[in-house]
DNA sequence: ACCCAGGGGCAAG
DNA sequence: CTTGCCCATGGG
């Protein structure tokens, strides 16, 4: 295996924050894929392990040269956040490939990341090129999809989703929607551009933004953080909409909000279901704007 | 049995 | 610009 220096980091946090769906533990560490590189990674020793690909892929993939201390240091300082980044630290926002965090963004909706996990990995095993020699699949190209059939797709247990996946890849197989393009784009008319395509609305645009294309301004607004938004930030305010916490999120959290959002979405997923009120503790009352 | 899940889209107020 | 409803399916 190779190793790796890295900064603050913290690898499993940082695969099982809901960013990604497809590494699965293995050993000490992690099995999953680099677009189409099978890859074993762990972590110990205070570096990286990896065996499968180049140490360059790794880095670039995992942004371990995001500036860690800058982001949080924008942070605002209020209990929920200060909260959220105890309890992330070392959490690394992806550059993942732009399809594959698209297309499985897509499928989604309404949907807990188990069940995320599990059709994406039906997806691969369907459409995916096998590689390496482990039983891993690359996922599925646009191309690759768009020869597929709904039926098929729905056999993936997609339910409704089937129809947008298979819809978007279309788009994107046919040139009509160019994800190469988009990296080129400014935020809104990247956001924009997305938008076109079938079950991309703002969130799951956002979350690309952020996920892909290292928009790290984005700020993805869930049912988790939506929720948090509300109890925490606009607490005993009535009818708040969404646009009105959009704004409110692009001001507050500023220039690393995606950092943000996804501190306080793993933090809340990871501290709920405990006792039902015990995690109100630890978050005070903030100004609310 | 019931409720909700990292939503989107479209019609109707 | 907002609210209501449907879209399938699985897990708690």
């Amino acid at each position: 295996m190779i190793r790796i220096e890295t900064g603050e980091f913290n690898l499993p946090l940082t695969l099982e924050s809901g960013q990604v769906f497809h590494w699965r533990p293995h050993g000490v560490g992690y099995l999953g894929s680099i677009g189409d590189r099978p890859v074993r990674i762990e972590q110990r020793d205070g570096a990286l392990w990896i065996e499968g690909a180049e140490a360059e892929w790794v880095r670039h993939y995992f942004a371990l040269d995001h500036p860690l201390e800058e982001i949080y240091a924008t942070f605002p300082a209020d209990p929920a956040m200060n909260a959220a980044l105890a309890y992330c630290r070392g959490i690394r926002i992806l550059r993942q490939p732009a399809w594959e965090c698209l297309a499985t963004f897509i499928t989604s909706a309404m949907k807990q990341v188990k069940h995320i996990e599990q059709m994406s990995l039906a997806i691969r095993e369907r459409w995916g090129k096998p590689i390496g020699a482990s039983g891993l699949y690359a996922y599925p190209t646009p191309e690759a999809l768009a020869a597929g059939t709904e039926t098929e797709l729905r056999e993936c247990k997609l339910g409704f989703r089937a129809k947008n996946l298979l819809g978007a890849a279309r788009a994107v197989a046919s040139g009509e929607v160019d994800l190469a393009a988009v990296a080129t784009m400014d935020e809104e008319h990247a956001r924009a551009e997305l938008c076109k395509l079938p079950g991309v609305g703002e969130k799951v645009a956002n979350c690309v933004l952020l996920f892909a294309y290292e928009r790290l301004r984005a700020f993805p607004i869930d049912v988790w953080i939506e929720r948090v938004l509300r109890q925490i930030y606009f607490k005993g305010k009535r009818r708040v909409t969404l646009a009105r916490m959009q704004r409110f999120a692009a001001e507050y959290f500023g220039p690393y909000g995606g950092y943000a959002q996804q501190y306080l979405f793993h933090h809340a997923r990871r501290t709920e279901r405990r006792g039902k009120r015990g995690s109100d503790r630890s978050v005070g009352s903030v100004r609310s704007v």
